[in-house]
DNA sequence: CCCTCAAGCAGGAACCATTCCTGTTTGAGG
DNA sequence: CCTCAAACAGGAATGGTTCCTGCTTGAGGG
């Protein structure tokens, strides 16, 4: 799915529960579609403050935790890094760098079916999260 | 690998990296073997005690953290949960149940080779981390 | 067999990204 | 224009992990 095609059906998401889109979730959900490193809360709270000075980062986290509840994005946890925000709640491979910290998305032709393997391990899938560590082309060229 | 095997290329790696199997280490990694569903350093800590009172939860942060440097164990980040340790450090899906918090092991039998990951895309990868969230058998029968 | 000293350890303080709390603002519906 | 629940800003609290300090241990040299 395209970003501009993610960032509306995110609004529709908010609509649809009854929740508002107001000027600061506005603010988090396009830089969220804009900036395709998922960022952390920290670098969308310093984007949002670009053009919403008074935003704070009590209400990104807010924003964040609400968007991840009814799932429209997708949060990434690391080790000796922020959390990450993923707008692509589909199954896709995140390459994440360990030098920029940038995150890139990877859509395998082939991935691994989540339906296989409730089959052979009786296990119920829920979410799926596929990544790849190391350092992209712009890093080491 | 079988889980025996790991556990005596773990106590080797330590060894031929000139480091000490104290007392303390050989429970941390003892505990690591028998116990399947990926602890906690919590977990491991509580463990420990019960053959070695005296022994810290620093102390079992200090081991978990020199076995992932000399990369002979890995550790798992999670949302909203402890930090989970897993001793096979081959490319393995791990199946997360979100109700009783354990981890399985789940040996794809086709899994996505980074090597294509590499080409296609000229990111160099490092480590591969493939996880699926759901409720294990035992929960949801 | 004892001494030395660096590696390892126990206990507790500090850290800091995230969550929680509280009083204030906003704006949709009446 | 009023009302009131939802949303917000600012700041305090949280807690798993890391850091710090002084003590212990045990392998290796004399
Ligand atoms: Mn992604
Ligand atoms: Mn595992
Ligand atoms: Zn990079
Ligand atoms: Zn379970």
């Amino acid at each position: 799915m395209k970003r501009e095609q993610i960032k509306h059906s995110i609004v529709r998401g908010l609509k649809e529960q009854g929740l508002k889109l107001t000027p600061q979730r506005s603010a988090v959900v396009e830089i969220l579609t804009r900036d395709k490193s998922h960022p952390s809360a920290l670098t969308i709270f310093r984007a949002a403050r670009e053009t919403r000075p008074s935003i704070s980062l009590s209400t990104v986290y807010a924003t964040l935790a609400l968007l991840k509840k009814h799932r429209l994005i997708r949060e990434l946890e690391f080790e000796g890094m922020d959390n990450r925000y993923d707008m692509d709640t589909d199954n896709h491979f995140n390459l994440i760098c360990l030098q920029c910290g940038r995150i890139e998305d990877y859509i395998n032709p082939a991935p691994v079916l989540p339906e296989v393997v409730e089959k052979q391990t009786g296990f119920r899938i829920h979410d799926v999260r596929l990544e790849f560590y190391g350092v992209c082309s712009t890093c080491a060229p």
